[in-house]
DNA sequence: GATGAATGAGGGTTCATTCAT
DNA sequence: CATGAATGAACCCTCATTCAT
């Protein structure tokens, strides 16, 4: 693998005047993306829109990937407030309510901003930011994984981590083929089944059950 | 938004001698993208890797995106094989035996070709093969929903579409996170606690249940 | 400067099969000149248009550039056929019917196939045959200037040859400017006042004058 | 049609280093097409002559044609110096010291940079820039016309514009052809001749003529 | 610090021409 | 002779990055 271009930011832009234009830049870089797509984002033209010269550029990314890297890490912190937030609030809750609030949660959060979360996933080329990703994964996955452990009572004796993993694949990925591909679901109405639905699933997954079908479900046919 | 460039293939490449240089192409981007990631796939390079010149990749292909795309398709066109095998047997079993054999099917087609795949989920901007890869999506949900719609007796009563969505979401999300970022899990003995677990959770999700709690799982709270 | 290709026809194309392939070829290369221009005229989408493989193109002719070399000489022939049977008419007539008669199949020359003129003239860049249309001038010029020196009583006194190059030049761009920048003058009425015009200068400039101002005019003020 | 490149100037290099960078590639082009003609004129070795980066061309070139279309401007720009001048300092002349002034000029404005000339002449397609080249037509036919409406008493009644057309046509073909393919008539005595000639021939047509006999040639014979 | 002119490696693509079949 | 797949030099152009001012 070719050496990799550096990604964090230069300096902590504590003074108010280059967090400004750390902002600007952010914020050019976002716009951008989302209205002209990742080709037409050239650091060149980032700069223009940021009202700012591309030495400035320079001057606060080491490289056009720390720009990516701090759009797309501003957007993952705009989704963990809500979803930290959400696992306060759940914290106390029954495991039905909860999950029913983070599969709100989920939804809300990829409709921060749909269009951008759309070039993220579809026309950003990962290269750097990976390990970003992950990060945020992982915080996701310990968080909600803190919560099952502290409802092991109302659940089925179950890996927590596997546990884990499962509910969290399952939400994300309804909440985000909705965002992005089913927009149409997104009526008031439509989207309250679809969250009565995903909680079901998850909920029934995991509570304790009384059906003994549901049980043997779980085991492969003996032999 | 600029115009794309073209992305069909330029000949039916009926000819063998046709053939074997379209082949070669193909399957050195592929080797390519594994190897050494999407930018370093020029169409120079990826000629000389095929023991080509880039004329005659111009002669078949019409961009590199028509490249890639055929890479994509034919990666696509891996998975729907096992997947369209896998929902014809699947035909005449009962929920849960399906359900257990398309978990486990998702989970073996991620693993066709986990770096490719890998790559073409992170790496490729995805520009004009979206109808593509939609047109692979719908035709994977039309399946699955034939499926349901036979087994509706064994069914709850749920929105065909909608139950489909959901479950194919799941299964897909566990079958990619799995492969992608927990190789680990991919063990004979924890691989099979997985297709359990999101055996049993869709499995649970789809059928009638004699448990009032979970019937009431799916219903948020009056009021 | 650069090593020049062929430009000669490769062969005599006596054979008939052979002398359709050639006319196909030169055809198609007018066609595509005229309605996509000289850029789009690439050898392969000639023999294409032509109906023929681009292996049979270079068999009968060495290069492009020998091509459109063939289609300049057969426009030019054409045009050719016009100016000679034209000065054979015009052989005894005197001079005033004489020039009336050039211009007028100057002008007709000039609309033989005025979109493949005009191509010729604007787009494309002339490398080796200079030779061809020079050589094509200088039979023009030839033909006018015996003309001329066969009515050399009805003339003043002038140098034949600058009389010659005088006179032709003028009207080759009369037509030339007309067919090619001013269609509008192309109604028969129009047209017959520019010939009139054209004529009325050429002729006056010829003919012996009995104008004193106008012999004058001829000779720079003294001093 | 395909879409034609951009042809204007990207900044206007008001900056004195800009200046200099647009200045040295327009020189450098000319001098390229001048010297190794057009087909070796890529924008890469246009770059290296002018001694600065293929980059920096672009920086102020939006493509090679606005390149091009540069040199065509400041070559039509020196002609048009000289005509401008010329036509002012010939307001107040008689017709026939006037038109000698005309042609005159003319056959300077070719001998500025004949070899410029010719290649812009034979071998640049034209593309894009035909809207300039017809502006400066546009222009001396403005400016010719003007003079000649002035002098109305003079002449016999022509229609100004027809007049105009067929007398800058007629001069700029005789200059044109003179420089371009018979450099031996630009000896001081010739070129002389030549003036003399030409001057006269359009004397005679715009003048007055109390000859009867030419008169009666610009009228087809009746019937 | 800020600026923006300058850089130049490298990318995608074309097309005249060749030659094995 | 005809075919058309193959060739590859060369072209135009972009853009992340640098550095003199």
């Amino acid at each position: 693998m070719a050496r990799k271009p550096p990604t964090k930011p230069r300096k902590n832009a504590s003074q108010e005047r280059s967090r400004a234009t750390v902002d600007a830049l952010v914020e050019a870089t976002a716009r951008i993306l989302v209205k002209e797509g990742f080709e037409k984002a050239s650091t060149n033209r980032i700069a223009e829109i940021a009202g700012v010269s591309v030495g400035s550029l320079y001057q606060y990314f080491p490289s056009k990937e720390a720009l990516v890297a701090a759009v797309i890490d501003r957007h993952n912190e705009e989704i963990m407030g809500l979803v930290r937030t959400a696992l306060l609030e759940v914290a106390n809750m029954p495991i039905e309510q909860a999950v029913r609030k983070l599969v709100t949660v989920a939804i809300e959060a990829h409709r921060i901003n749909p269009k951008l979360h759309r070039v993220l996933a579809e026309q950003i080329p990962r290269t750097g930011q990976l390990k970003d990703v992950e990060a945020f994964n992982r915080e996701v996955h310990t968080l909600v994984r803190t919560y099952l452990e502290s409802r092991r009572k109302e659940m089925r004796k179950i890996d927590p981590g596997l546990a884990t993993f499962i509910c969290v694949s399952t939400i994300e990925a309804v909440a985000h083929n909705t965002v992005l591909n089913h927009a149409e679901m997104l009526s008031e109405k439509r989207v309250k089944v679809l969250v009565d639905e995903t909680t079901r699933m998850v909920v029934g997954y995991l509570a304790v059950s009384s059906n003994p079908e549901l049980r043997a479900a779980a085991k492969p046919a003996p032999g």
